[in-house]
DNA sequence: TAAGATAACCGAATTTTATTCAGATGATAA
DNA sequence: TTATCATCTGAATAAAATTCGGTTATCTTA
């Protein structure tokens, strides 16, 4: 079992907002000694609090700014389809994320391109080809309001 | 207007598998010199092509994996509605993301907390009592199939 | 095409940071 | 009480980021 402190709970919510952040301003802004951040940190990675570090990048600079919710619904939810779909879901670049949902739908994808067109592309020839999809519905972005990675302890 | 050569592309896709990844690691991976590979990055930051770099946490070791994508409704589309409702979200720390959507609901929110109990707080203590929202749906999610920061360019 | 400007590159030097080390302190349990 | 363990400290070392001087490639335009 983990247990977390508040210096814990802290110093993950700084590497989370800036993960460049130095052992020495952390140290600072805790008021502990840089080899007792560093050792935290390393604990935290070991525990796999901290599963890893990234790089976020402004998806407009990069135009892969057209943002797509897709509800995807199966044929039937036989063990074979499920494992088929998640299974080809992985495989898509474009599906930055997918859950397994309650309710109407059984999976909502969220997908991300250039644009529409590049919408459609993905939607006939890599999507809707994965078989035991019996249908999908499409809810586009118009703006995006928030988008953190920040969890708050 | 921002242009990215294939190596850019490169490092883009290592900096958003792993953040740490070092000067001398990227310049092995690339073909370049320590230097070159340097002020590339510092030039991609400077465009805010990379806009930061965070750590990812396990929302299961913290208990914040219990996680809801919640459709809002607003009451009218008033101007005043839109602005509060927006800013309000903003100030939600359970609330990750948020979208405004074209379809049958005006938001798509992304909440996580520890469990059910804590969602319905945060539903009737929290979100609810924004003024202007008309109604909410909540879809629960079973399992969370793929969930990548990495865009590929 | 040739000159000039600019951007990207290189290797070496320097500065800063991460990491290791030896030992002190404090809490916990037998 | 004493042994054990986790956490801490400051100093030393190793490794990384950053700067520097200068070269090469690319692009513009006279």
């Amino acid at each position: 079992m983990i247990t977390l402190d508040t210096i814990d709970k802290k110093l993950i919510g700084y590497l989370q907002q800036d993960a460049k952040k130095t052992t020495k301003e952390l140290s600072f802004l805790l008021g502990l000694s840089n080899t007792a951040v560093y050792e935290r940190i390393k604990k935290l990675e070991r525990q796999q609090v901290i599963t890893n570090y990234v790089a976020l990048i402004d998806k407009e600079k990069v135009e892969k700014n057209f943002m797509v919710l897709c509800h995807v619904k199966l044929n039937q939810h036989l063990k074979k389809n499920i494992l088929q779909f998640e299974k080809e879901i992985l495989k898509l670049e474009e599906v930055l994320e997918c859950y397994h949902v309650s309710g109407d739908y059984d999976y909502i994808i969220k997908v991300f391109v250039k644009n529409m067109d590049a919408y459609r592309k993905f939607l006939v020839e890599k999507l809707t080809v994965i078989s035991g999809i019996g249908s999908t519905q499409s809810t586009f972005v118009i703006n995006e309001v928030k988008n953190t990675t920040h969890i708050v302890l």
